[in-house]
DNA sequence: CCGAATCCTGGTAGATACTG
DNA sequence: CAGTATCTACCAGGATTCGG
């Protein structure tokens, strides 16, 4: 059931076909953080219709992408799931964010920022290069929320809520520390000293964190 | 005139805005050829409506992907073209072209196969890394069609139409040989030898260029 | 309460005709 | 050649409803 074809043997024609309609790459890039409800989903993308979450659900699962799983007994319930073909977008999806991101300064007037969007943000800005061979884990807390980073060997795997073994704790206070921290217009050193964060374990590796995650 | 918002502060959400509708990417797809006039753009993706594809390249306009350019006088003609902004997206114009490539297997019945759409399996085939260093052109005929691709120093840039000076030039006569040489599927001397290809120049840089292109 | 299905409305796309 | 105009069909948005 490709929703609307294109008429091209082209593979960009078919991907398009695939994931081009609204709503659902946003769908695979909340699903990137992990299995996910539909009322989780929903949460982190608060203006969809709920109907058309449910079709896009459907089609995502029609076309091999995710799986749609209750879960065993005690809580009944549904949660979403990418499958490793729906995975291998993360390349696309990043290239898509990382050339949207230029346009990004401030949040436009009723915008929202949500978990997903942060994750999606250091999934972008990560820099493999800058991290060859280093392992570490990062708790991000940034008020509404709390993420997690978990780079090894080089590989970034990011979460949603707490890391449990943290090699740093970066906690948001004020304004926005973390962005000022990828962009290059703060220094670790100048985050900390103006208050605007707060770190928990060793601060070299807030040093690093600069390093690995740049616009 | 951002056509429809998601509301979130993300990289990928502004992305989706402003190249998310329908044949936005095929035709950014098709201009990453070069400038091309109304009519050409017509004629690379025959299905759309022209009041789409004018609404289209009005909105890549304003966005500043595009530029609109009346030609010189002779040929009173207007061209349209990538800014380097809109030409930016290339890489994930590829990274969605290889993922979509994925389920590319046969033409299904109606589709069509554009200059564009060859073009783009160019583009999203290409291994840098097969090409370090390398400086060759190839001028591909496939019947209906004419394609140039110039490597230089291990960058590639493909056009449409003949080249100025191919180190070799590869003629399909029967099949799909091109196809088959990229995946593998036969060696550069099978081709050769099946009649299912012609060339014209050094017959070892067809062994360079199967190294080159690979699904 | 979760995960939708249903209904209605309005906007966007498709097809075709037409014009400077 | 390079679009605009018009009409229709479909898809998205929003609210409500419904079953587990």
């Amino acid at each position: 059931m490709a929703s609307r074809e294109y008429g091209q043997f082209c593979g960009l024609a078919r991907a398009m076909e695939m994931v081009g309609e609204r709503w659902t790459m946003l769908i695979i890039r909340n699903l990137l953080t992990g299995a996910q409800r539909f009322t989780d989903l929903h949460k982190g993308l608060p203006t969809i219709p709920t109907n058309i979450l449910s079709a896009r659900l459907k089609q995502l699962e029609e076309a091999g992408l995710a799986t749609r799983r209750a879960l065993p007994h005690p809580d009944r319930a549904v949660v979403y799931e990418l499958t490793d073909y729906g995975r291998d977008l993360e390349p696309a999806l990043i290239a898509l964010g990382r050339w949207g991101a230029r346009t990004l300064t401030e949040p436009r007037p009723g915008e929202i920022v949500t978990a997903e969007s942060i994750a999606m943000s250091f999934r972008t800005t990560y820099r493999p290069e800058a991290a060859r061979g280093v392992t570490v884990g990062y708790e991000v807390r940034m008020g509404d929320f709390t993420l997690r980073l978990q780079i090894t060997d080089g590989e970034l795997a990011v979460g949603i809520g707490p890391h449990p073994s943290p090699g740093l704790i970066i906690e948001r206070l004020t304004g926005y520390p973390i962005r000022e921290l990828m962009s290059g217009s703060k220094t670790p050193g100048e985050v900390l000293r103006d208050g605007s964060v707060r770190t928990e374990g060793d601060p070299a590796l807030l040093g690093r964190f600069s390093e690995m995650f740049r616009f």
